[in-house]
DNA sequence: AGCAGATTGTTCAAGCTTGAACCTGAAGGA
DNA sequence: TCCTTCAGGTTCAAGCTTGAACAATCTGCT
């Protein structure tokens, strides 16, 4: 409502606080930070708004629709859980979870991997891909009320390297520190 | 790691399924299509990466550093939580809860506001401060390190533009349906 | 005054995510 | 063959978020 572009994080504390980090930390220009802000105001509230559409009209969250739509377009309908959680980023426990109430619900099946007993293959079942058929429209629509209607092409193109560069920034992390 | 840029979502339906929406839904083309995953990937795992971080070196959350550091630049440190929880776009419950938690830590102090025993101010404590000083310049590098270095001006400019764009469209939202 | 309704903030149950522990099957040595 | 190690997958406890219900305060209307 009546929330402004307001700075959410990142106080310039260098008067307070006189080095005690290795090296002096480079704070962030007011042009960076602005575009930070912005970028973290999405990061909390899209995820809840595309989640709130799909909830409403689909009875499903937005990670939910991820796992039924990969599915949906691997051939066969069919994929290993590995390479499921891989393909979308996330931990084998979250998809386990996830994947067991999907097939609570019909909308997929696990079945041992033919090929080798070690692996679990989770197939789409004919309501699953009703399911996904049905929510796709609206899923959509949000998707361009909310991002891309309203962009022009060459705005579109910057998002996607922007975006494509942090998700490689963020797979090339080092994952390991002192703990 | 070895997850390339694959399809999150949105496969194109549109032959095995035929009208059933008010009006024939718009897919997203190839260009719309790849900057939106490439978001979507941003928006999945850009935030546990920031979590992780601080999570590692000051035992905070994401979430708990936009309160702490909300706080710290507000005249006297202290805030209204209703004007904390329209700062950071989050629910009064969420905000409420949270704010338990950092002041059973000695974070901040809850106090009835003088002017209004209606409303609650939250206020930053000496030990709240000092933590936001300590964990700033190591979360401003993991900022600059996942997101800012690696961009120019002009990427930043436009970033700060499609980010405003998408959280102004959340905001004028419906946010009423039909349910 | 008095009452309806909105706003502020808390709490509780239900659901989801995370990380660790665990089990199984496969691969690699010695 | 035996032992170790690792990858795939599940489960469980702990923590967090959400939404509804509730209490308290304020505002506006008559």
């Amino acid at each position: 409502m009546n929330l402004k572009e307001t700075s959410l994080t990142l106080v310039n504390h260098a008067d307070t606080y006189a080095c005690a980090m290795p090296d002096e930390p480079r704070w962030l220009t007011d042009h960076e930070r602005d575009a930070w802000l912005a970028l973290a105001k999405l990061m909390f509230n899209l995820p809840s708004a595309l989640d709130a559409q799909l909830l409403r009209d689909n009875h499903l969250t937005l990670f939910d629709y991820f796992v039924l739509s990969g599915l949906s377009m691997a051939p066969g309908r069919t994929m290993r859980l590995s390479d499921l959680a891989s393909h979308l980023s996330c931990s084998l426990s979250r998809l386990s979870n996830v994947v067991k109430r999907l097939e609570q619900r019909g909308l997929l099946r696990r079945t041992p991997d033919p090929e080798s007993p070690r692996y679990t293959v989770a197939s789409l079942t004919d309501a699953g891909w009703d399911l996904v058929v049905a929510a796709a429209p609206g899923h959509v629509a949000a998707v361009r009320d909310y991002v891309i209607d309203g962009l022009t092409a060459s705005q579109i193109d910057v998002l996607r390297e922007v975006a494509c560069h942090v998700t490689r920034k963020i797979s090339e992390a080092p994952e390991a520190s002192t703990r």
